[in-house]
DNA sequence: TCAAAAGTGTTCCTTATACACCCATGT
DNA sequence: ACATGGGTGTATAAGGAACACTTTTGA
């Protein structure tokens, strides 16, 4: 078989369809963490599963994501902002699906439930299914994702919790840029679902943030001051 | 646009072709990592780059890649053993290939250099690479890789390093099972690149091993007592 | 007996933890 | 004034780094 010609003539090659699926992982206030599914039609119609999509001619994968979350889930670019989905694994068992050759890649994106609840109450057909001892409580008394996407879920909290054992914040769930140590530290007490005194939380954080001199008014209690998160330049002590 | 007609027929949506790339990284004695490199034939004929394959119809992407390995670099199943690659990140740049649109999915796999060594003699077109500072050198002053694939071996070699910051051994790049902690900490330190006192290192993995009773003989020197990775579950401190 | 490598004792320092305490605000 | 949450001082403990030291072999 000559070489060339095998070379220039990719379409020799079977190709499978490729889609993606999303795990949005959010978490709403003094709850613990929570994914964003919706009710399928079409195939499997009526089941909750995570929003995905095929693949378009020559598209990104990362925009792909983003065209799913719109279209399935009301996601708007503008909603969405930089925020940049973060490839998990690539699942790839040929039975996966019975329509017929798939692979899945799947993505982890963090959303600060602000943003979501904007969604939420217009459409219907779209539910947060909170994370209960690393399981997801689906509506409807559904036991389980279909196409194996509780896997999905599984790695993404297995992530998520590893990115938020060291940096402030680095998914930027909370949604703002300014937050006070209270609010960073009930943050990271939803995404580790572990204990983490709030002294020795601060200590910890201190290092990589930087006070903006503003504080907080209106609450019960003492002020607390606003930081946001520093440069990485200056995580290191070398100030 | 009717939804049963369109989840019936994926062959609607538009395919890429789905390759897998590798990175086999080892450790040569007294060496630092290496990368097994070959040269390519067909297309960009000549150049040095990882081995890597088309995906075939309904395949898994690790027999995709025990095949290209195989058919590439003469690493036979019985070489790999028991070896599972680890997908790192696909790569889905539409211009990344000129030859058409092309997914790459990136594979890291750990092989000892005794296993490697015996396919490296037997075929031309084979060669490693040495990594220096991070950086491949490349046979034949061949500057980079093709397809983008330094970013593949950039992120082997951090996956890799993560790995063995806490665990002895964790990709088996020593051949054996049983080691000394000399093999073990010679085998850190060139996946690490940083020095890690020996005294330290003894106390850091010794409640990670489970002496076999055996020890080295033969070298100058007081014999070694010979470790093997103990059960996960002697790992935390419950003995 | 000496070089070489294995293995241990001990000190110093950094860091997490826990607990107690002080501070600043709304009611 | 007092309840409430923000913030700090300090003692204790665990673990890593460094250094000196002992042990056991081959030459």
């Amino acid at each position: 078989m000559p070489i060339a010609s095998v070379t220039a003539d990719l379409s020799a090659f079977p190709r499978p369809n490729v889609a993606v699926d999303v795990a949005v992982v959010t978490s709403p206030p003094f709850g613990p963490l929570a994914v964003l599914v919706h009710r399928r039609s079409g195939d499997r119609a009526g089941q909750w599963a995570l929003p995905g999509r095929f693949l378009r001619e020559r598209e990104l994968l990362a925009h792909a994501v983003a065209t799913a979350l719109a279209e399935k889930c009301g996601l708007s670019h503008e909603i969405l902002d930089d925020r940049v989905p973060r490839q998990l694994h690539v699942f790839d068992d040929p039975q996966r699906d019975d329509r017929g050759w798939v692979l899945s890649v799947a993505h982890l994106l963090a959303l600060p439930h602000t943003e979501i609840t904007r969604v939420l109450g217009g459409r219907s057909g779209l539910a947060l299914a909170r994370v209960v001892e690393d399981r997801l409580v689906l509506p409807n008394r559904q036991r389980r994702l279909p196409y194996g996407q509780d896997e999905i879920v599984a790695r993404a909290i297995l992530d998520l919790r590893r990115s938020y054992a060291e940096l402030p914040d680095p998914e930027g769930l909370i949604g703002s840029e300014e937050f006070t140590l209270s609010q960073l530290r009930g943050m990271h007490l939803a995404v580790l679902d572990r204990p983490w005194q709030s002294d020795t939380f601060r200590r910890h954080m201190l290092p990589l943030l930087e006070e903006t001199g503003d504080v907080t008014t209106g609450g019960p209690g003492r002020p607390a001051a606003l930081y946001r998160r520093a440069r990485p330049a200056t995580r290191p002590r070398s100030s």
